[in-house]
DNA sequence: CGGAATAGTTAGCAGAGGTAATGACTTGTG
DNA sequence: CACAAGTCATTACCTCTGCTAACTATTCCG
């Protein structure tokens, strides 16, 4: 039985704990939806993206939170249905399909957001001020790996 | 539009990029499982759970991995039908079940953890040590997070 | 001893992801 | 210019992994 410590000064180590620790913490933040706000995380993603960088495309969505174009198809449905975005052709590309954010949606992400980061948001409250410092800096971090290219072999 | 920068300073807006940031790498850990390895990411830590702290039962387990009961039953059953653990009675609770791992799972646990982390270990070698460094202490503050109490009301 | 509480399981359901195949459009080449 | 090959989105279908509710067996306690 390795000593947790010691494990985790290696980079193995690191690789493995990193790995259980975000997985539960998905779980734990996908349990933690507010019961009077029914979006689920994956497509309250879907606003946020496109309320910071404007309209975008499928496939720009799908590769920006890691999921195959058609689960962004079936993400996008969904806030179609709800009236939160629309789908408008692509003006030069007529393959593509640009999703835009209604005012309804972007009521949404403002609204919304906030009740919906609520448990995290305490959780954080509760951590030292050099702690979450180290949760500032890891967020970045963790996004570009996530984004990072597939292994070449 | 506003500035990611700007944003990311107060928490509200930490917890909107930890939380997609922790929820787009977990897709991508889930995507980078090596063919030729067929456990899922939940099995591979139960294995670990067992592997570093021993016998456990099915409550402890599922306590640990922030998963209800029924859940990590299944879990279980995957993984006594792959031999790798097996199901004995608790010495002084006949309600509980102890887990334990068998010499097949203590095997896989060695063999497997080190390909599973292949891919995101390589990523972190291609981190600067200071990056390394705030990710081994984002670690344990994420499990943290993952394992605190519900919220009271 | 009998009722309440606890541990695990079973059954059934939902969310969210995947691949394969299809259709529509664009691009590049003979 | 025509047509083959490639690309983007969608559709259809499947899997994995989580949940709740209900049930069983056991233990605890009054």
């Amino acid at each position: 039985m390795p000593s947790l410590d010691q494990h985790v000064r290696s980079n193995a180590g690191l690789a493995t704990e990193l790995r259980f620790s975000v997985m539960r913490l998905r779980r734990r933040l996908v349990r933690e939806r507010h019961p009077d706000n029914d979006l689920s995380l994956s497509a309250m993603a879907v606003l946020w993206g496109l309320h910071r960088h404007g309209d975008l495309t499928v496939g720009a969505l799908a590769a920006r939170e890691q999921v195959r174009p058609p689960s962004m198809t079936r993400s996008v449905n969904a806030l179609v249905d709800a009236g939160l975005v629309e789908r408008l052709p692509h003006p030069e590309d007529g393959r593509q399909v640009v999703v835009r954010l209604t005012e309804a949606g972007r009521g949404v992400v403002h609204a919304d957001a906030a009740r919906r980061d609520r448990w995290l948001w305490r959780r954080l409250e509760d951590l030292t001020p050099e702690e979450r410092d180290v949760l500032r800096r890891a967020a970045p971090i963790l996004q570009r790996i996530a984004a990072s290219d597939p292994d070449p072999d």
